[in-house]
DNA sequence: TTTCATAAATTGGTCGACCAGTTATTGGAT
DNA sequence: ATCCAATAACTGGTCGACCAATTTATGAAA
């Protein structure tokens, strides 16, 4: 593909002093100058001690403090949370170059966590939860006879599947995955032709098991159904 | 336990001024007033609407970048990101209250991760990968037979499995989880007794499985491993 | 010497001002 | 009327100063 190598060069990321002051910290904590609950320097110390504004340094603590690394204690000080982040030296980066998700891994991941999430809302369901499915599939059904633009009902679905597992921190890890998802569907037109009528059939078929509580048919459907996606991945990425 | 109810009550949190801009960003998204690829406001503008300073702006806008909804163009500009963002109201602010993980989602959510990872590992595994994991797996055997804390070896060498399935998402998304993971073992000293001689056994069973490239094992292995861990906060969590 | 109220120093929180780029405006040359 | 360079206006980035709360130092009373 055109400008393909440009992929591989864009990763030389100016980095913001923010970061540098991250790298510092983590070697305090890792060298063992910085223990677990001890309090670091105050902010105009390192600000000073690392010629930057104290604002990077706020920065720098914000984004560790993000991570659980570190508390923050108002008017007091900011102390090292963490408990075992010795070990985790060198993955800290990994983290905060999170912008380079390449698209295979995301789709990948999206379709662990939506398969196993279908799963779980059969073993799991609530009326309540069920109501919430139906609602969102009316939604998109409307969508799609209409022949409107339909990915945002369609996700909303696929969300609301992830809800009913009733499980904060797998809803929470999906949002994250979501807006990246999204961007790609508008940005490729993977819904155009007569793809939504069958994702309708799809959508019904997964609610169908999930209301009568099996979870294995729930989540073979599932994966069936994003199966598309990961087919779409395949033939048109030809890197790695 | 004594002053249990206190965790009940500190979730009264007092809404820091960067959230209620959060929520104003997220109403004037959702009312349809900012649409995907718009330019917001400019700080200035937003801080002097909103009658607080700029720097609260800043704070909600790194929030939302971070969740992806928001991107920031340095001298130019902040960009609606996410596209379909109108399906999601009333999602993000459980995303933003992530605080209130309660356990259970998240040693549900981390054996989900980690014996799909397994799988993954066992089918995608390189050299490297297994290099590295066997590393992380030495420096565990001799934390544990040398009878020393062992927590954060442990926590390595699951680390190094996700690593291992090459996909990024999902070890960001591990890193994640795993703080809270890791502050919650520290806090209730699970690895006491001769547990780490069984989980080391265990450990040595799941990386063969990987290295046979067994990816069915390499799961099952994985989630028996888990599920101590699962047994455990089943005993002893009263609540819900 | 010990105790405890008071004061001084230090902390993170917040703000407005300035900086260097970007974008919109302007006005003269064609 | 059109084009394009000069410029004015505006943007996010960065900084140092001030604020209120906390922590530490002080010193007089017991």
């Amino acid at each position: 593909m055109k400008n393909g190598f440009i992929t591989n060069l864009k990763e030389i990321v100016v980095e913001t002093p923010a970061d540098k002051i991250i790298k510092q910290i983590r070697g305090l904590i890792s060298s063992g100058q910085l223990k677990a609950g001890d309090r670091l320097p105050s902010e105009r110390m390192m600000s000073e001690r690392f010629g930057v504004g104290r604002t990077y340094v706020r920065d720098a603590i914000r984004k560790l403090e993000f991570y659980g690394i570190l508390k923050t204690l108002p008017q007091s000080g900011t102390v090292v949370s963490g408990l075992g982040i010795t070990a985790l030296e060198g993955l800290i980066t990994d983290v905060l170059q999170l912008n380079e998700k390449d698209f295979n891994s995301l789709v990948e991941t999206r379709v662990l966590l939506e398969t196993n999430s279908a799963y779980i809302a059969a073993t799991r369901r609530s009326e309540e939860a069920l109501i919430s499915i139906r609602k969102a599939l009316n939604a998109y059904e409307m969508a799609v006879l209409d022949g409107k633009q339909s990915v945002e009902e369609d996700l909303m679905f696929h969300l609301k599947i992830v809800e009913a597992t009733n499980n904060s921190v797998l809803l929470s890890l999906m949002m994250i995955v979501t807006p990246d998802i999204l961007s790609f569907f508008t940005q490729n037109k993977v819904c155009s032709g007569n793809r939504p009528l069958s994702a309708l059939k799809e959508h019904h078929e997964i609610l169908s098991h999930i209301e009568n509580g099996d979870a294995d048919k729930a989540k073979e459907s599932m994966r069936n159904h994003l199966d598309d996606i990961l087919n779409f991945k395949i033939t048109n990425s030809s890197s790695q």
